[in-house]
DNA sequence: GTATTGCATTGATGGAGGTCGATAGGTTGC
DNA sequence: GCAACCTATCGACCTCCATCAATGCAATAC
């Protein structure tokens, strides 16, 4: 539970040296922040993968995945009680952020977690 | 970037024991996951947590704050190329969610990362 | 071929969320 | 007291998203 620093800058850019020891006469704001380190597309990169993890169904859809190693579409609808095109869009919410992939065998589609996805997503949270 | 499991379940219950190797007549699909390991309650406060940062001007935010240590709102303004009233929202989002903390100071409110939420979350996402 | 089954897509609907202008609250300095 | 400054909240607008019924598509079984 002990963290000693984010690593959310994942381009890191120089720091723009700004010191708040040295803050004027301190009596008015005096911006020193030039940019953020995280950049703008690759914030919207990790947003985007956070946000597909940002759901409850889909949390707990994983956690299905996690347990089972794999499982169909149909094998979803009634442990997340709902119905089949709302399992559907999920799954395919997932896959488009590169978190689970497809396999299919007749005409069942097997669904299984892409961990490495997943440990891009904590690396990115943490050191 | 190995992982050998999530960590989604928390409160994880007992397996429903189902097993595909024995499906039946394989000419349809018979459910056999009864429930998911992530119950809902857990999974919409893992979902929350996870919502509040799936958004680039909050990673951007939180990558200046990491970055800093800690910052006023009039500082970020200018980094994140928002209005005071969103930067407001945001860090209020942030707050709400326990990943940052305000601290007063006269007429300035320093907000600093809750590195241990961030550490909570990743360890949500894997073992 | 026909029927059945699993899945994806479409369209519609209700709700949640990001953004900013205007305004209010609170603190500092005069 | 008043003025200046930082922050929070409100209101409105717009976009995105979760959900499901209906439909289409693909593969299997008869």
């Amino acid at each position: 539970m002990e963290v000693d620093r984010l690593r959310i800058e994942v381009g890191a850019a120089g720091g723009p040296g700004g010191s708040w020891s040295g803050e004027g006469d301190g009596t008015r704001c005096e911006p020193t922040v030039e940019a953020a380190p995280l950049g703008e597309a690759e914030a919207a990169r990790l947003a985007r993968v956070l946000g597909a993890l940002a759901d409850p169904v889909r949390l707990r859809l994983l956690s299905i995945l996690d347990e089972r190693g794999a499982a169909c579409s149909c094998d979803l609808e009634a442990p997340l009680g709902k119905s089949q095109p709302t399992v559907s869009h999920h799954t395919k919410v997932l896959a488009d952020a590169g978190l689970i992939v497809a396999e299919r065998r007749g005409r069942w589609t097997w669904w299984s977690i892409r961990l490495e996805s997943v440990a891009t997503v904590r690396a990115a949270l943490g050191s």
